[in-house]
DNA sequence: GAGAAAGTTTACGTTTACGTAAAGGTAAAG
DNA sequence: CTTTACCTTTACGTAAACGTAAACTTTCTC
């Protein structure tokens, strides 16, 4: 017997509402089975729904998400389809990159804005301590 | 003399459209001299425009990159204010850090389906030549 | 001084990603 | 048999981030 999800179980899991979880459908995002009229959502439904959430912290669009993930089970396998699909992939990649140096960036601007912070506190205690 | 720079100026730079950058002053991301009614940007705006651009390539929306900008200067340096600033500085640095786990799963799962799709085209290269 | 180039404001239109009711089907519990 | 809980579809509403068009001023350039 292998493991199914409600929409609930897994609005719950990821704390989203179920709206969206169909919504995501609607998209074209996840295709869940149906019992009667009832959604059944699979491990790899409960998978897909993880990388979608996982292109949204990082920003992009449903439509994006959707083409990522298709990217990791290759349908037609010609050549041509092949090479388009890597070279897709290495643009991905190389947008992730860019992710990386931008965070990097914002740490690091962060980080300094930290520490003025708590010089500005250290040099407000001394102030108290001098009164 | 300081450098300035005209809008157009910095939408030819940045590659966005003018009214973007209207539309960031019109958000209070940016506030340029005027000389008369034409907007002149000093270094410090463009520098934020960068920021504003940086953020958006995360993924965040105009208001939250606003509060980000914001914090690199503190405004009100009281005890209570700084120590909440802290805090929301320390927030915005672990969703960076879940950003940057989500790059590094991203980027294997996209390492992965390169490596099936050269693969692949391995084998089909393989079958050509037994032809 | 006439036209082109770049600037301005105002305002309505558009896409994305859902929120939020309305109106009901289904199934187990009491 | 009704309540309760969970599910469904349909459909209009909304916030964000601009696009786009209209109508006008300012400023070079010839």
């Amino acid at each position: 017997m292998t493991t199914t999800y409600s929409i609930s179980d897994l609005s719950r899991e990821f704390a989203i509402t179920t709206r969206a979880i169909r919504f995501y459908e609607d998209k074209g995002l996840l295709s869940p089975e149906r019992r009667g009229q009832a959604r059944i959502y699979s491990s790899g439904d409960r998978t897909r729904l993880k990388l979608i959430l996982r292109g949204k912290r990082l920003g992009l669009s449903l439509e994006e998400s959707r083409e990522i993930i298709d990217m990791y089970n290759p349908g037609g396998s010609n050549t041509g389809q092949l090479n388009t699909l890597i070279g897709k992939i290495r643009e991905r990649k190389s947008l992730l990159q860019q992710q990386l140096r931008d965070i990097e960036g914002m740490m690091g601007d962060l980080d300094a804005a930290e520490a003025r912070c708590l010089q500005a506190l250290q040099s407000s205690e001394n102030t108290v301590n001098t009164l």
